[in-house]
DNA sequence: CAGTTATATAACCAATATGGTATATTATCT
DNA sequence: AGATAATATACCATATTGGTTATATAACTG
């Protein structure tokens, strides 16, 4: 079985939620957005049901896959405490940055 | 090559981010931590080298493996426009079936 | 009912990932 | 130099994945 990070392995799921984001979408609509093909498209929202990253209202033939967020907080949660590790180090190259800039201008007074 | 999000789709490779999240590791102590063959970790840090999540000192003939957090940044953006989702979605008709979904997920998994 | 539309599934293939065992590499120590 | 320690890589078998084409299912339409 599959997890919430293993289907986001994947570019195209990615894009697929993505669309989904803006609003629920059938899946000919996602083939022909996405330029892939139906079987594919197909398979790929499968993936996402089994880990209920997507939701589906049928409708007569139609099926209206929609977003489902919240698996996602799974991972954030994961990520949190490493949130504020990258920024840490931006902070530190803001630093860097910025005394060099400072040096450069003091060359420049010369 | 791997992408950020396909190195964090194995279970493992969390696991070692988790651990080098404290502190910088040897080798051999993630072997010992985490029960797994030191050829199979060596094969896990190699890809999350790849991917530049992790970074290696030499210290004669040992590695200290070290935790860089930035790639992170790229997911944390990518799901900065999902995060409000999941807290919308309480006042929704579905939050019951939902609530009752997520329950039997999370009794499955422990 | 026959035909059409929308989607899912089956069967198959190629490429890749995973995990195991054996071996190579590199540095240190005696 | 030979032995040892720490880590990386090679090689192999198996499983999984992403993709294709063909077919099944299910609902609507004339």
């Amino acid at each position: 079985m599959m997890t919430t990070y293993e289907a986001l392995a994947d570019p195209t799921r990615r894009r697929i939620l993505d669309l989904l984001r803006e609003r629920p979408h059938l899946v000919g609509e996602l083939v022909e957005q996405l330029k892939i093909s139906q079987p594919l498209i197909s398979k790929h929202l499968r993936v996402l049901r089994e880990v209920d990253l997507v939701h589906v209202r049928q409708d007569a033939q139609r099926r209206w896959y929609m977003l489902n967020a919240e698996p996602l907080a799974e991972i954030d949660a994961w990520m949190e405490p490493y949130r504020h590790l990258w920024s840490e180090r931006y902070d530190r190259l803001d630093t860097l940055l910025n005394t060099l800039q400072q040096e450069e201008k003091q060359d420049d007074q010369t």
